[in-house]
DNA sequence: AATGAATGAGCCTTCATTCAT
DNA sequence: CATGAATGAAGGCTCATTCAT
């Protein structure tokens, strides 16, 4: 090597490197825009507060994002993926449909449950009158996702010899169940009954068991 | 009458008729906050808002409410009271226990179907996190009031035969089922399955019919 | 007089008196943003700049104006106010139509010389790109008192024995002349030229003596 | 060749080449000015939009530009220059003094007339208040290359035999009179009286004709 | 020469609330 | 009880410019 090989490196592996640095920086903001919406909630954070959390002045976000309400959908993005992530992974190794419904439906339940923060993302959304005017190519892509999500409880039932209409019908009820099981425990409305929500969605799932 | 006799009315009744106009004026202002709110959120909806729908200026509302916060409990408070009502109204004239079950379900849920605002007005509390400072005893008030509307069929499930350990996780199943559907037909997420969200809680609701 | 009649002035005057502060200190804001807009320009002027000039914290001016465009637009009707002001004040007396032409002329010429920042006021308008988003009610205001200014020149031209049609030209090349002689003062431009805008105005009007 | 034969060429030529580019990019950057400026206005169009235009990102264009002024400078002497050439050519083949006036009135009405744009870009220098710190110099030169446009028109009018004061204050009312039929004409203020504006220019040319 | 990130100041506007009248 | 003004803080966002790379 001659000296100005050491000074100009090879411009694609120059580019890489830059764009790793760069989605780095991407995720620091959105780990500080996490932070700040699951304290402040998504209207009560503020530009200045996620700017300040990531270490950048407030026009610096603006490098990474066109809006506030971009950092929101590509929050909201990156949670839906780690659901089906999560879902896709628990069937790993199922036993049969019937396995496989109680392990989508667990790890669906389980992954609000333990991430709610990542619920109250989704449902930002819907808050009173939809203050976040997501792009509807972003609002269909989020829900496909979700779909994806609930798709191999779908799968489950039909295999376990449900017609196919049935199999929707059950699926909703299970979506629902699950949905209103969270919504009551991260509200607290819960504990109005004293109930565990885990222990009501075991129950509620054991009505598969003789089918 | 002398002129005297015209400023100086009975103390008492004067009381009464001012009480009962600053009541009717309070309700006027509970009707455009809630007009503002259904429109523009509870974030959205700023004071000069209700208060120039209720044909006030900003700083009049103070003189009826604490803050806009107080006027959301008093929204709540109403609103969880007409719900009540509703259920209470339905129970009446009910065949048995399996009756009143169905009666009090389809009392809570299409209270929720038919009024969708009021909805919206149970969620504000959990937007994000904490943006309503609701009092503690106000909170607490609100809390027994919900309980209340969920009780009969609580009471129906154990008339039913079941045990009373048994008749909550029923009570909280349906509960956490009403709910998943409101918000998944509010939000037109239940549209991802192209399902009809009464439909599907009366298959829930079938489910007693044996018991 | 009785106590009470000390403390509880007539509520029509009490009005009248409010309604007259108000509008002081609505002028006073104005004068506020004539100074601003002297200095730094329409869009150089910002809002707190204004504020701080008239005593006042940003948020306060929006009790008067909607906006700042809405503070420009009042500045500006005002000034075409006391253009026309001007010109009918100079017509009085005056001994026949040759005079009101030269009266009028030289009101119109002499307003803006006077106080060249109606002239900016005026122009800013049409800046580039109209910045500025002027209501078609207020622009057609504007341009009719616009109008009014120039009119008794074509009166006068008309009462001289133009026909209307020459009258018409006539008045439009004599605005046309006492406009560019303005901005060619106001830009410092005529100095190209070594020439006193007024002589020159005087030597055109020089043209209608003999009509 | 050999290998250093390539890389090293003789260093006046490589000079010409890079320069010619360098001026080949700067004019693309002053087209795209150009372009943002009509659309934006001067205040209204962003380095940003500029540089987005001309295919650069914002801070390659201080290697052209000390500042967003030294552009619009720039282009204001490209204008400037245009204008004379515009004048110039008009010129060519005249017939004698009084045709040398008419053609060169017409060519400075008519470039203005046909370039809008190019009046703006005269005009932004007095909007409000300095907005731009042109300097001195530059200021200067600009000033020179206008006087040059006009200069046939005062040489014909002093061939047509006026004293020399005359001629000047001729050819100031002249300027005057183009000035302000432009301004009335692109600010749509000649709508006030119908009139068009080359008509009344010619009307106003008319008056050398018996001289 | 060019990039892309970052700054820091500034923009107009909105808001819940307070308070003298 | 009601008004209208005023506050002070904050909001999201844009900008010309700088600078390490």
């Amino acid at each position: 090597m001659d000296e100005s090989s050491k000074s100009v490196a090879p411009p694609d592996a120059r580019r890489r490197r830059e764009r790793a640095v760069s989605r780095a920086r991407r995720e620091l903001i959105l780990e500080a825009a996490r932070e700040a919406f699951a304290e402040h909630g998504l209207a009560g954070a503020s530009l200045r507060e996620i700017a300040r959390r990531a270490g950048y002045t407030p026009g610096a976000l603006y490098s990474y994002f066109d809006s506030k309400e971009a950092i929101y959908g590509a929050l909201l993005g990156e949670s839906l993926e780690r659901l089906n992530t999560a879902v896709d992974a628990a069937l790993a190794g199922a036993t049969g449909p019937r396995d496989r419904l109680r392990r989508a439906a667990r790890a669906f339940y389980g992954f609000y449950r333990d991430y709610p923060r990542e619920l109250d993302l989704g449902f930002y959304l819907f808050n009173g009158v939809r203050p976040m005017g997501l792009t509807p190519a972003l609002n269909e892509a989020l829900n496909a996702r979700l779909r994806d999500a609930l798709s191999p409880a779908e799968v489950a039932l039909t295999e376990m010899g449900l017609p196919a209409a049935h199999a929707v019908t059950e699926t909703t009820m299970l979506f629902a169940q699950m949905v209103g099981l969270l919504v009551l425990a991260h509200t607290g409305r819960i504990r109005l009954f004293g109930q565990q929500p885990e222990a009501v969605l075991e129950d509620y799932l054991a009505r598969f068991e003789g089918a």
